[in-house]
DNA sequence: CTGGGTGCAAACGCTTTGCAAAAGC
DNA sequence: GCTTTTGCAAAGCGTTTGCACCCAG
């Protein structure tokens, strides 16, 4: 098959049905998958593709900014939107929503750079809470 | 051996040794270890004391309140401030110190449960950068 | 006697790795 | 042909669990 490289900053990944797939499942799927939602998902389109190719792609694809990795609880999780937002998991449902809060979050980076001495660039802030749905049915029980 | 329970809101736990030198050990440690190191200096007190014993009465001081667990990178780690507080992570030496913008971070939750629909209860910033050693070690290899 | 707590070893879940075969340059 | 990527299976690592024993109330 012929391939197209995919550029970006410092070097270029091959662009491999398996790799385009995985990117295209990612970017299909807004709840912050882990790899094994990512596995099962593109299964769908390419049935022999393997658990590891899908661990060793969302790392090279992270690694070269196509994709984001979060560290929401244990496993890691993965996420196609690039620009920076902050996420809100529910303490019951496990949902996680994004939050558009960047300009407040960005000052603080300059805070934690002055307060720690670090040179700071980047951070993931992960909210806790109930969500919508969770809240009503939190009501209805009581 | 006579024991005291530690009190807390809703349950008590028996302060065995190995509960009280967890403790101890963990508020000692001020870089927030995870189980394993917690196990390796609890042992120089406790030769006999098992690594599943460490991460038992972790989870349990936790639930009742007295550390926290803190979701930084892949491995559980853990700490004994219980007042709200960030984390800064140094990209290179993975070393962790503490960042007191408690003030700052509470307005975000404000933020986001008005962003989100959620109710925000609580959150975990995490910062990354490069610590003042690193940067130094940096600037040496350029 | 009863229940919680412990140590040990085995099991677990997620992730990574070694390797030979396959695919693109 | 040389390099990269893949699939498969095995290994790795942090964590949890089952179970028998122990100890305090």
């Amino acid at each position: 098959m012929e391939e197209q490289a995919v550029a970006n900053g410092e070097s270029e990944l091959r662009l491999t049905p398996q790799r385009l797939e995985i990117l295209r499942a990612l970017r299909g799927m807004p709840r912050h998958p882990d790899a094994s939602e990512v596995f099962e998902r593109v299964r769908r389109e390419l049935p022999h593709i393997s658990l590891a190719t899908v661990y060793r792609n969302l790392a090279q694809l992270s690694q070269v900014g196509l994709v984001q990795e979060l560290s929401i609880g244990r496993a890691r999780r993965w996420d196609a939107r690039l620009d920076p937002h902050e996420h809100v998991v529910c303490r019951r449902c496990g949902r996680v929503a994004d939050l558009d809060i960047a300009d407040e979050t960005q000052r603080l980076e300059v805070l934690a750079n002055r307060a720690s001495g670090f040179v700071v660039e980047g951070h993931q802030a992960r909210f806790e809470g109930l969500c919508p749905d969770c809240q009503r049915e939190a009501a209805a029980d009581a």
